[in-house]
DNA sequence: CTTGACTGTGCATGATATTGCACGATAGGC
DNA sequence: GCCTATCGTGCAATATCATGCACAGTCAAG
């Protein structure tokens, strides 16, 4: 047996199971425990897979993301989200990305609010549940849990149908040169599309997103109207992004 | 067993029940109260539990529950509900309605379970969070907040791609003349949709549903191919049901 | 055909992780 | 305040791991 296909037949097995055991896959192979062991370490540097002791899990570890999935809004996320809401006038249509702090903003809004959110995160559709004057316009796709929203063509294809006056966007980072990013290549393009789809951009950002970059590039910083971030970023900085057209909005 | 399986175990234990007793768990793993006690301690280090005396309780208030609090399911609605999780099998494609029932549901499927979702309601989505091996496909449209799930154009054009094995459809009356009604116009035009979209169709309905008939027809009895209910309902009525070709189950 | 480099494998060895038990400390019920 | 269940720590036994090394098979150059 090549070792190539038993690499992949390890694979399989993790894609089947959820794990895999050394001792039973040396068992399965007629092969010694060694010999699985140097296959899951090579398998586990190509980051195919995550190692852990007596076998291994896949390469995406679900603990970090339950460890990940941190509701709770600091107070600089709560200033932001207050502030942002004060530019949404009555009787708008606005678009709402997923994330906490869109999840804050809709907290900020008066319960009789007159308004029309289209979002494509189930969260944001629930927490409106109360706001008896806003109609929710909701865009399918497949529902990618780690940001609750959804992706995919059938979003983008849903995206297509809409005109809004703001889109509030959320981001992993914001940057002068590198412009917008986040951390998946599908949310990029959902993003890129929603910011088309909208007359302005308004960007939620906590300091330690200014000037940060992520993995996957939305589009230049110069696309978004105004980007409302807290005080305790620098001037210098701040006026990089107002030489390119962005309003600076200051939560204080 | 992975250690890393068992912790999660303990994860999925506590998101299920709301709490974790370390007797409990060392009688369930067949292993020591000590090493039971350890995982506890380890997974609170990193912040995903709250350790107490005996175990163990949730480090953060769930979504889920959030989101499910606000509407109170009854016990015949838990019963049937937990009837009806059984007739899903591993890796199918069902349809899931909104409502309190199908809500219930989801809360009877292991947090494991490998399966692909289809909904139209932004609260099941929410609920759906923590079943990681649960795809979740959502299908857009105006958000009805009085039933919570999706409605209009959109909503019909997203279901016209959908095939699937099971819908799961919740009605406000289930009449053996006067078929499946809903109260509301368009809610009865999706239904009538994603009956169509899934080989089956399968009605949950408490006592107060059977026999009864609501403005809005969604199309006839002899639709469904199984009706989930309480033991408590008449004989004879299910007996109708039953020379319309629908197999009645009954939760106890 | 022979030789030597290379690869895949198994075994030995010392290191590390996991588990169960013992024992004193602590918490919670009454 | 007492009693019992639970807890944390240290320790020993066992399982699993990483590393180095030996051996067999492959392959290509000489």
């Amino acid at each position: 047996m090549l070792t190539t296909h038993r690499k992949q037949l390890i694979l399989d097995t993790l894609k089947r199971d959820g794990q895999v055991i050394a001792k039973t896959m040396s068992q399965q192979f007629g092969l010694s425990e060694d010999t699985i062991r140097r296959d899951l370490r090579e398998l586990a540097e190509q980051g195919l897979l995550q190692r852990v002791h007596g076998g291994a899990l896949p390469a995406s570890p679900s603990v970090v993301d339950l460890a990940g999935r941190k509701l709770l809004a600091t107070d600089a996320k709560t200033a932001i989200a207050k502030a942002a809401a004060t530019l949404i006038q009555p009787k708008q249509i606005i678009i709402l990305d997923g994330g906490t702090t869109t999840q804050e903003l809709v907290k900020h809004l008066p319960l009789d609010f007159e308004l029309t959110v289209v979002t494509h995160s189930p969260t944001i559709a629930v927490a409106l549940i109360d706001h008896r004057n806003i109609d929710v316009i909701m865009l399918g796709g497949k529902l990618f849990k780690h940001s609750m929203v959804n992706i995919g063509a059938a979003a983008m294809e849903a995206i297509s149908h809409i005109r809004a006056d703001i889109y509030f966007m959320g981001v992993t980072g914001i940057h002068a040169e590198l412009g917008l990013s986040t951390g998946d290549l599908e949310e990029a393009h959902i993003k890129r599309a929603l910011c088309a789809a909208a007359a302005e951009t308004i960007v939620m950002a906590s300091a330690d997103k200014i000037n940060a970059a992520s993995r996957y590039v939305i589009g230049p910083t110069s696309d978004v109207s105004t980007l409302v971030t807290e005080a305790s970023v620098d001037e210098s900085i701040l006026k990089s992004f107002e030489s390119l057209g962005v309003s600076v909005m200051n939560a204080k």
